[in-house]
DNA sequence: CTGATTGCAAATGCTTTGCATACAA
DNA sequence: TTGTATGCAAAGCATTTGCAATCAG
């Protein structure tokens, strides 16, 4: 089964129809296993530039937010200056260097996390992020 | 010496003119010794409303940005919708509640992280984030 | 057909900028 | 006096909204 089934499938699935723009979003998001991070921007830039496609702004967000939605991407919130969207949807931690607006990928398992303290009354934990700002070394 | 006095050196010590408005800002941030965390729109809002002042927007921007640079203010990144700005500058973690986008402070030494990963080549670690989103029990 | 989705342009909200005026040293 | 800081309005940017046109089922 091609991507393209798959990805009608994934989406019919969700209860959101498999429309061409949807698709190109798709294949832009999910086609290689491996994970990454995007702005909406750089999506947008991707979807002109790599498929020479034109899809409104306003139906780039809409898709963006369905899918988030749906949980087949995260928001991550490292930098007030940019939002990014992530495809790895598990519960992982980052790098992130400030100057270079990067990020990479650190595995839930990779950290531990001892001694959590109670949250504050009437409230439970929802979630943990762990967040670790990185510089070049030399500059 | 009054709070007042105190402000004004802390301001010529790192080279900012103690202009009233900054004065007035240094009231609002740095008067009591708790630490908390605000918006610009929160800063301008107690300004307008608690001291009955009005301080011009591009001023409160201005005057925030000078005081994380001189190390009086730390900006925190938790969320993509709101950019918070905190008066405990101290490595420290948060609480965030993501439906009332309510912040509570968790002490360095309250958490303990493991089994740090290695930072991608050529980098170093400058700084950890962590934030436990957190949600009311009952709703 | 019929409701969901798209695309455009306008609107919003937050933040920054340019520049003349006012102020601190 | 001289460079800083302020305040205003305009500009910028990312994101959202309203609505008519289009598309999927």
């Amino acid at each position: 089964m091609s991507n393209f089934d798959n990805f009608i499938k994934k989406l019919r699935n969700s209860g959101l129809r498999p429309t061409k723009q949807r698709l190109k979003i798709c294949e832009v998001l999910f086609k290689s296993e491996k994970t990454f991070h995007f702005t909406v921007s750089d999506l947008t830039k991707i979807i002109e530039e790599k498929l020479n496609e034109k899809i409104s702004l306003a139906t780039v967000y809409n898709t963006v937010h369905a899918f988030k939605k749906k949980g087949y991407l995260k928001e991550i919130s490292i930098s007030s200056e940019k939002s990014y969207f992530d495809t790895n949807t598990s519960s992982h931690h980052h790098f992130y260097d400030i100057k270079d607006n990067e990020l990479t990928d650190i595995d839930s398992d990779q950290i531990e996390i001892k001694n959590i303290p109670s949250p504050p009354k009437g409230k439970s934990i929802k979630d943990i992020g762990v967040v670790i700002n990185v510089e070049n070394d030399s500059q």
